[in-house]
RNA sequence: GCCCGGGUAGCUCAGGGGUAGAGCAACGCACUCGUAAUGCGUAGGUCAGGGGUUCAAAUCCCCUCUCGGGCUCCA
């Protein structure tokens, strides 16, 4: 070809900057010209903000970004190419499967499957599925991408039901059902897309994909797992296989180690470490019991919780388990919620109700009598054990239980203080939380769905109140367009813990439907009758579900505030034990949580024992600290003690760090 | 509720048709020690429960309960 000049094109990168290349050049070239690393390491490219395969021949003047494999992005690509690859490990070891959908989803991917005569896939099935897969990746076959009309493509996929119904479905509306389906196809145009891997595997698939399976490898299959076409529980279900896949053997390797990390925070693994509760099966599925350290952490926290409830204005109340179905008709919970609630007690006529919810309680206390706008933010507060029905499958230690005590209030207030009130009640939501060691938030606004109770005007100057309340808190947040309940807008918080987790926590929902059900009124400053406006708000969510989320938080290594030992003392020898017994009633008389360990065993294991309970202070007295009045501290999260330490000093310090929250670190 | 996998000593687990095992914990005795496991000894089990197959079942089969991982659900 040297009797022509080659033309060029022009492309411009990230930085601003331009590169020439041959007319034809593609994503691999590009790459290639910036540097022989990159090209190594590109996995595919973003073309004018449109993820594509490194194969895309370039047109002048787009912007292109090389997406590597170190980059979420770039993650993705992979985990869905290595999805491609188990598919067809799954159709060679099960000729006539039938596939749904393969996406990549946060930390992996999965791949749904209807396997041939309704078989099931085991355990021991994901390690031949693993070597199959490995094969494939050994065998270095390309994904080459393939464009069909829509009829090409319902006939390349014709004996693939749950394809043809992807195809159909964007055919028709011209749009992905959802997140996941997008990852399969791509609307735009009277395209379908699939990539090819052989002569008998090819997939339907937006992409991109990895040039080809050798790219791939640093992968494992976690679990296999039912799941239901389309999340459709009434629709068949399907066997998920979920695994995750890396750009390399040391990500991998630290993934997995992270989650080993969150497998030693499990509130449940620590609940029984530490002796805090436990869910007798006598008792039955999610009713935790709490043995007495664990109940002394939750009264810690209720109590503190209670202490800054009272200095913010609201009135502690208590009311019963159970009520007459006539309160739940009223409320409309036996309409709307019945199937969440637990079944029914017949009682000399009457029938009752263990309580799903408060709220109908609070607003019984509300209308015992005639209330002024004087009266006006009322603040009620309890926590309250409610009782709902989970289905056996959901529960989940403390974090889903079928007995929830909720630090519920219900605030009523009159129009006009909604605003005010929702500000003044987030901020000191998030300060509660901050006091527990929670810093990372993120808020949700949810707002009004298509079926909703009351006025336009009401949900929008409620949907308003919420906002200002998220912006004065300078919290970031979402808004939820449709997502309030029918008869509420709603600010969610969520909260990221110590390893980067999302709990959903506190919630706050302005409630149009029950002052109107309960026909609740106050008299104002004219004289004449008002429907007052109601907040529900529940702080912590559950107690249970909090405690359980504080214990994973901190991995079980809680504030010295929150500790049930607070510090342990240990006599070097026997001898040491008066001076010892003296040490522990000063610290109690402080008010601290101590205990004494004899030493009837060797002061290392005595040592390794407070450790290995996380507590946050063991305090070694010997002969020195008999004649000087002093302690050796041994702080948690060091084996560096300090000798030598005056007692009263210690009892200072410490009084300090329960007072101020902190505590000494990890264990 | 549905799919998959478990349930053996208080805990963590081994054993997989022929009379039940270990480590830790517990208990007893000795040791008296300056910062993450002192030694010796003792006790501890209807192998989740029920039914079946077998001369014989912890082990194989069926049912139930229960726990875990997912799906659905979370007002």
């Amino acid at each position: 070809m040297s009797d022509q000049v080659a033309a060029e094109i022009t492309v411009s990168l990230p930085d601003g900057s331009t590169r020439m290349l041959a007319d034809g050049a593609t994503g691999f070239d590009l790459a290639q010209s910036i540097g022989s690393r990159l090209a190594k390491d590109a996995i595919a490219v973003v073309i004018n903000g449109v993820e594509s395969d490194l194969s895309t021949p370039l047109s002048s003047g787009v912007t292109v970004r090389v997406l590597t494999g170190n980059i979420e992005e770039g993650r993705q690509v992979i985990r869905h190419s290595t999805s491609h690859v188990l598919a067809q490990a799954v159709t060679s070891l099960w000729p006539g499967t039938k596939f749904a959908i393969g996406p990549s989803i946060a930390d992996g991917f999965y791949y749904d499957f209807d396997l041939p005569d309704g078989a099931h896939f085991s355990d021991e099935d994901l390690v031949a599925i693993e070597q199959r897969m490995r094969e494939i990746i050994s065998e270095d076959q390309p994904f080459v991408r393939e464009e069909h009309t829509f009829t090409e493509g319902l006939a390349l996929f014709a004996d693939q039901p749950y394809k043809t119904e992807i195809i159909e479905g964007v055919r028709d509306t011209n749009l992905p059902a959802d997140e996941e389906l997008a990852l399969e196809i791509s609307p735009s145009g009277a395209q379908v897309s699939a990539y090819r891997n052989t002569e008998e595997f090819v997939d339907l698939c937006r992409g991109p994909h990895v040039p080809s399976t050798g790219r791939l490898g640093h992968f494992k299959l976690m679990r296999v797992a039912g799941a239901y076409w389309r999340g459709d529980e009434r629709r068949p279900q399907l066997q998920r296989i979920y695994g995750t896949a890396f750009e390399s053997a040391t990500a991998l390797a630290e993934h997995l180690h992270r989650l080993e990390e969150a497998e030693r925070r499990d509130h449940r693994r620590l609940g029984a470490e530490l002796d805090l509760f436990h869910f007798p099966p006598e008792i039955g599925g999610g009713l935790p019991v709490f043995h007495p350290k664990g109940a002394l952490i939750r009264q810690t926290m209720e109590d503190y919780s209670l202490a800054m409830h009272r200095e913010h204005g609201y009135q502690q109340v208590w009311t019963p388990h159970i009520a007459k179905s006539t309160l739940f008709e009223i409320s409309g919970h036996l309409g709307w919620y019945a199937e969440g609630m637990y079944p029914p007690m017949e009682m000399e006529g009457a029938t009752y109700y263990p309580k799903p919810m408060n709220c109908p309680m609070h607003i019984l206390i509300y209308k015992d009598r005639q209330r002024s706008y004087r009266e006006l933010p009322l603040r009620l507060f309890e926590f309250g054990t409610v009782y709902r029905f989970e289905r056996s499958g959901v529960l989940h230690g403390l974090t889903r239980v079928r007995g929830i005590t909720q630090d519920d209030s219900h605030i009523f207030c009159a129009p006009e203080q909604l605003a005010d009130e929702l500000r003044s009640l987030l901020a000191f939501v998030l300060d509660v939380l901050r006091a527990f060691g929670l810093t990372e938030f993120e808020a949700e606004l949810s707002t009004r769905p298509e079926k909703f109770v009351g006025e336009v005007e009401e949900w929008d100057a409620a949907t308003e109140a919420l906002r200002s309340a998220l912006e004065a808190a300078e919290i970031p947040y979402i808004v939820a367009e449709g997502e309030g309940a029918f008869y509420a807008p709603k600010i969610d918080v969520h909260v990221r813990d110590a390893i980067g987790r999302r709990w959903q926590l506190s919630t706050l929902q302005v409630d149009f439907q029950l002052p109107q059900r309960f026909d609740m009124s106050y008299v104002g400053a004219d004289n004449s009758r008002h429907r007052p406006q109601m907040i529900h708000r529940a702080l912590f969510g559950s107690v249970e579900r909090f405690f359980g989320i504080l214990l994973e938080h901190y991995a079980g290594n809680l504030p010295t505030w929150l500790s049930p030992v607070q510090v342990c003392i240990l006599p070097v020898r026997d001898d040491h034990e008066d001076y010892g017994a003296e040490v522990l009633s000063t610290l109690r008389a402080a008010g601290i949580r101590v205990e004494m360990a004899p030493a009837d065993e060797p002061l290392g294991a005595r040592v390794r024992h407070a450790k290995l309970e996380k507590l946050p202070y063991v305090l070694v007295v010997g002969d020195e600290d008999v004649a000087n009045r002093t302690v050796g501290v041994n702080s948690r999260g060091t084996n560096d003690p300090e000798r030598g330490v005056a007692l009263d000093e210690f009892v200072g310090r410490i009084s300090q760090e329960i007072d101020q929250k902190s505590g000494p670190g990890l264990s």
